[in-house]
DNA sequence: GCACTTTGGCAACAGCGTTGTTTTAGTGGG
DNA sequence: CCCACTAAAACAACGCTGTTGCCAAAGTGC
């Protein structure tokens, strides 16, 4: 079997620049003032003719996608027509299924919640009413959108690793060992009649990370909960490895004759931090992630972590982010100063949805830049 | 500033698919056997339909790439008619400039070595000696080529890390402080008369380990010399970080309150590792860079480990491939049975001019399979 | 009021892969 | 030997993409 990279015709290329059109739609309509962006503008980002983005912008329009918004200023001559994303063109579902409480929430076309559901919840009550719990607080969400089987593009859901995402199966929940193997995806989609994705809580929590200025094209996210784990963003993607299982940041061994972890390793990072959260030992916690974190770092040429996670407050950011000045390169590294909110999983398990609206994609065209592996495989 | 993906017209859809063709093409010269492959299989393997790939296959033919090589057996009906790679039709030259020996080789299209210059060298010799003596080199290797102005692509460097793959400019190359902030591609292209690029000796490398079976989408080539730094290759890609400093997995703590590193933090896996190696401890050497293959194999999901450079031996590779079997959670990981060779580093630089002819690309089209981050900075 | 600038639509166009059809080159039964 | 059949590959027409050239619309500024 070779690479897999599909040959692409004229419809790909039609895809290709209308998500980036339509990309650049949304920041315009969601960043500050939301005032909208002009045809002109599209084309110079794009790099495609003003024309090209003229006929694009009548397709996304003729979908109900994209409305005109008013005019710019004049610059000395025909002032622009600015256009915005119609938010309720489109909406996805975020789910995230935590161990004792379930987040619903509804996200519009632009990516923002619009309404939310935060309840208790037993993961370990089994498929049956845990289903039935999900399925109706998906209804409460949506209930409201008119026109829903048109407009719903699916549900994304977020649960604790490791899983496969690419099967939509879940793993074994540290806790919960009832759950190995479900096929939570197809289950889900089944119940409630919408496409579902299924990722681990940390990866789709780095797909809404508020990070700090401008959203680097790589970086990290550091969940620190009932257990260590971290989402990557890679050139701009997630990076999820060959068996969709990267992130296991908590299972690097830092003490190479340290206690032996439940994983079967020594001297595991998250065993040591949190035995350390345990204690009340923050300062020997901090000091512990930070040493994980600048070795990532190092390996990854990171430049920017972001926390979240229970165990995440403030304060402890701060230690951590002091902590990584001391143990990494100096300026190499550094902690976003927000850390991730509570909504954020569910609304990054909507984004698993849209994602591919706005898509940068697997393969293909512009990889052209990095260097390509041979592909000797048959 | 937006993402910076651009957007593609008909020219890059056809460069595109062409380089799929291509790359069906290497492959099928290069294997066992090269007997080449036909029409109908290029369709089949990249979803094109057989009137697209003749086109391609036509286009390509009139530049000299591609040519006919006999026919394959009938199955029925109007046998299949081979195609293959023209070797001869484009060079590439790989530098690989290392601390007391200098590599030079000249790669054909199809990607292997054609003719091969290993020297001695002295690297601290200063810049004019250095680009004098490459340039005499690849003059050497490239005088028996006809047409040379027109069939060279290009040169690729591989130099001792860190250093500015993007910009062509080397860093601090230990025990060679003069280097520092010299633009070797620049002065390399000047003395050439050919485009260079430079890049990290790990990262050739991994553009051409002879990973035993099938490539793997992601995997890690480990180089032990005089330092400790690994090449990533991450979805089918050199990942290479935003300040292309990525894989430096030497220096990950691997004892928070180990001995001081020269790179300031403590407890390096490098440090500790060839100290080890230098005190004849194979073993301990062996086990430390197994804990450190597996972090590395945990936080990425990587499977596949390939062990290079000098210090490596096929003993002291089996010494590896046993520790990391115990450190690792059981199956998740293994090391290639072969080592990368000497030659591995040159060629592997000469595949950073090749590649993107066959190039998987940076951006685009495919991507929508994985999850996009979305963009919001401006 | 007129010259000038910028936006953006209309129309013709070139180039891409696709579809439908025909030609070419084999196999195999009578 | 002939002829029906099959598969590969070229030929021709086509639909759809972004591009180019042109022009109308809508402002600014002297």
């Amino acid at each position: 079997m070779n690479s897999g990279i599909p040959g692409a015709g004229l419809p790909a290329l039609r895809d290709h620049n209308a998500a980036l059109v339509l990309d650049l739609l949304r920041v315009a309509t969601v960043a500050d003032g939301g005032a909208g962006i002009s045809r002109q503008e599209l084309a110079t980002r794009t790099g495609l003719t003003p024309q090209a983005v003229s006929k694009i912008v009548a397709r996304l329009a003729g979908q109900g996608l994209v409305a005109e918004a008013g005019r710019g200023a004049s610059t000395g001559g025909k002032p622009r027509t600015l256009l915005r994303l119609v938010r309720q063109a489109r909406y996805a579902v975020g789910l995230h299924l935590d161990r004792d409480e379930l987040t619903v929430v509804l996200v519009d076309l632009a990516g923002e919640a619009v309404t939310e559901r935060v309840t208790p919840f037993d993961l370990g009550a089994g498929p049956g009413a845990v289903l039935e719990a999900v399925a109706e607080r998906v209804r409460e969400v949506t209930s409201d959108v008119p026109g829903a089987e048109r407009v719903l593009l699916g549900a994304g859901a977020a649960a604790p690793g490791p899983l496969d995402h690419a099967a939509g199966v879940l793993g074994r929940v540290t806790g919960f060992p009832g759950w190995d193997g479900f096929a939570l995806a197809d289950a889900l989609a089944g119940r409630l009649g919408l496409p579902v994705t299924l990722d681990k809580d940390t990866n789709a929590a780095a797909l809404r990370v508020p990070a700090d200025g401008p959203r680097p094209a790589s970086f990290a996210y550091l969940h620190v909960g009932s257990g260590l784990g971290a989402g990557l963003v890679l050139d701009g993607a997630l990076y999820r490895g060959p068996r969709t299982g990267a992130g296991e940041f908590g299972h690097q061994t830092l003490e190479p004759d340290g206690p032996r972890c439940a994983c079967g390793r020594r001297g595991c990072l998250e065993a040591l931090c949190l035995a350390a959260l345990a204690d009340g030992d923050t300062a020997r916690a901090a000091r512990l992630l930070a040493v994980g974190a600048a070795n990532l770092a190092a390996l990854l040429d990171i430049d920017r972590v972001v926390l979240g996670g229970r165990a995440v407050t403030p304060a402890f950011r701060d230690e951590v982010a002091a902590a990584l000045a001391r143990e990494a390169a100096p300026g190499t590294v550094r902690v976003a100063r927000e850390c991730a909110g509570a909504r954020t999983i569910a609304e990054g398990a909507a984004w698993l949805v849209l994602a591919p609206l706005f898509g940068r994609r697997r393969f293909g065209f512009w990889r052209r830049f990095l260097a390509a592996v041979p592909d000797d495989g048959f």
